[in-house]
DNA sequence: CTGCATGCAAAAACTTTGCACCGCC
DNA sequence: GGCGGTGCAAAGTTTTTGCATGCAG
């Protein structure tokens, strides 16, 4: 494989990633880095969010609803989508249980890893809900 | 909300679905209707496709890479996606002790569902691998 | 009849890729 | 200078949608 080099554009998706905690698409990244590189391109955005994707130091979350997601916080946790509005939440749930339960699983395979999305309506969707009412 | 009316179309796409296990996309849905409706189009395939979804009578996959695949399998249960050949396949697991997890979760919102994927090299992949060395 | 479902095609939404050029080591 | 990264644009993939017509209830 080719040896990776470090590059301004690059630096600057993992500072704004790791300033948020609201899972930018790519799109969001792109509109936000323009304010500090106004020429970088929407390829170079998706070629780097997959290359550190690759490399672990991000994580992509497919919500199944538009565009791919993108998440700095690495350490495991899992993560809650709103129906209503499509934000997505980190969920705090002790990833033991669910690993303990994986080594029950009866499979031939090989299991080397795991996401689970959690669905529902987020504490902000469920206000509008009752004040709706 | 319309009014839901019967179709030939519908009835032959739940009859292939239920044929199968290996969780096809809508792609492929299409090509093996056309067998047996010669004429239709891939606009309908997904709408008929949504439309199961949102009714609850067949779950939508969505694995991250690739296109979207359907599972006639409603009962609770989790997949596997081969991260060599990308096939998906049903994972036994026993669900009550992750939402036993799930209610352990402190979280404002409200969780309705989840999925869960589990990434890993399937028994086909496996062999191959140990042949090749 | 009424109106939902279909076929068709265009378009939308999202992502990847080829290529020439730029800049770091 | 060599090689990886970038910008740009074109193309690819997957999914949705507008509209006239067809068919179920």
């Amino acid at each position: 494989m080719p040896a990776i080099k470090r590059s301004k554009q690059r630096d600057a998706i993992i500072d704004f990633l790791s300033s948020r905690t609201d899972h930018p698409t790519a799109d969001i990244v792109y509109v936000n880095i323009r304010k500090q590189f106004p020429n970088i391109s929407l390829g170079t955005v998706y070629r780097n969010l997959s290359l550190l994707a690759q490399l672990g130091e991000i994580q992509k979350i497919s919500t199944g609803t538009g565009a791919d997601r993108f998440d700095w916080n690495t350490t495991p946790h899992y993560h809650f989508i709103c129906t209503d509005c499509g934000s997505v939440i980190d969920l705090e749930v002790d990833a033991l249980n669910i690993i303990k339960d994986i080594s029950s699983i009866s499979f031939d395979g090989q299991i080397e890893g795991h996401v689970a999305y959690f669905y529902g309506k987020c504490p902000e969707c469920l206000k509008k809900q009752r004040q709706a009412q």
